[in-house]
DNA sequence: CTTATAGTCAAGCGATCGTCTAAATCGGCG
DNA sequence: CGCCGATTTAGACGATCGCTTGACTATAAG
């Protein structure tokens, strides 16, 4: 394949990005890398060192600028209602410029957002990276939350942010593999940022609502039997 | 490695669960498996063709038991009420034979958990054997869900039950993983069945909820814009 | 021009991959 | 016992893996 665009060192980032998100890690050769950005093994090792580098600098490369989106559309939001804003702006701050990146930013965001799922469910040492980048974070997204929702037991914050990266998680994978347009006939595409984007949101703003409910509930049935 | 109990097919099958489910497909190789049932590479070959086909037969295995009991558990639901059940109750149908399995089945059924989500991100061919068992599956769910909320927009199902997916595997995979425990100090388990399903349960009922509820408003502006 | 530095390249290293072959072993039956 | 089908075994096949080596090219400074 001829050499796309690009230095060498971006070219092979490009070509690893794709082929790891659509292989794995371990499926996706420095062999098969090379050979779709045109250059040679040599080049890999001589820019990144290895390959579990490469996987590193790969999704390095693009965590930075989703982090920094949310914290200033956090901001933005702050500044808009004078203080911890609703639920509803929070999970939008989280959600929204993963999803969008995921769905509007072209081929790399794509294979980068389906990469972050497939590492999300990996145990190996080559996570350990993504793993250490996204607990800190983590942290200060449940924080958030709980100061747009004062009185919350943490404990129901920490669970329902679960299941929101679940629920973002599986909606970004799924946009180059369409399953639910499979299954509803072509009704829904699962690439399509608007139709997504709104009901994603609405489903995890009024899930978080529905377990903070549930979890309150608990803590007076606990309360009942003591 | 000693070999452990039952004969030399479930040895291999439970071995390979364990290892597909921690290393992937391609992270873990025969002779690991084999190292781990206390056999020998030709059995494998003897038993099940090929790699693939023992991939294939490890998510086989357990997969009818899973659909069954959902089943199952929704006619049951259908029985209580008479016909259709409130969400939450097909909710219940649909995730707690999978989540109950998978946090209080043992080690075998948490490597499935693992191992499903795995697969399903993956893009490889021998993904196509889940794909194929699950996707009449979820328009049978779907139609649950559908009888449920009379009225609701197919279109806002389908995304609803792509987001239920998200959070249920998430929560499932999460088990062995527990990040949540590490990012709230021990505040939350993601191994303790009792505290994830009341708030899982809530979070996605409530979502399907407010998804419907959004995509109502969502028809109204088309209709206003028009 | 010489020299130094950065980058790229083909070739090959040992290790490991999935799969196959043929011999060894086992258990039940005449 | 001998026999036979089922099962297990060790060993080896060619292919491919990640990584290294040493030579080659390009560019710019002295």
């Amino acid at each position: 394949m001829a050499a796309p665009k690009g230095g060498t060192r971006e070219r092979i980032l490009n070509a690893a990005e794709q082929l790891f998100a659509q292989r794995g890690y371990d499926g996706a050769s420095t062999r098969a890398i090379v050979a779709k950005s045109g250059d040679t093994i040599g080049s890999v090792n001589y820019h990144f060192g290895s390959k579990d580098k490469l996987l590193a600098e790969v999704i390095r490369r693009r965590w930075d600028e989703i982090v920094e989106a949310r914290r200033e559309c956090y901001a933005a939001a702050r500044r808009e209602y004078g203080g911890a804003p609703p639920v509803e702006a929070v999970v939008e701050a989280i959600v929204a410029p993963y999803l969008e990146r995921a769905m509007c930013g072209g081929r790399g965001w794509r294979s980068y957002a389906l990469l972050q799922a497939r590492v999300l469910y990996s145990e190996k040492s080559y996570t350990r990276n993504l793993k250490a980048l996204s607990e800190p974070i983590a942290r200060e997204f449940i924080g958030w939350l709980a100061e747009s929702l004062p009185g919350a037991d943490m404990r129901d914050l920490g669970y329902a942010y679960q299941f929101m990266i679940g629920a973002m998680v599986e909606s970004c994978a799924e946009i180059e593999v369409n399953r639910i347009s499979r299954i509803t006939d072509g009704l829904c595409d699962a690439a399509d940022y608007g139709q997504v984007k709104a009901r994603l949101l609405a489903f995890i703003s009024g899930g978080i609502r529905a377990t903070v409910a549930a979890g309150a509930n608990l803590s007076v049935e606990s309360l009942k039997s003591a």
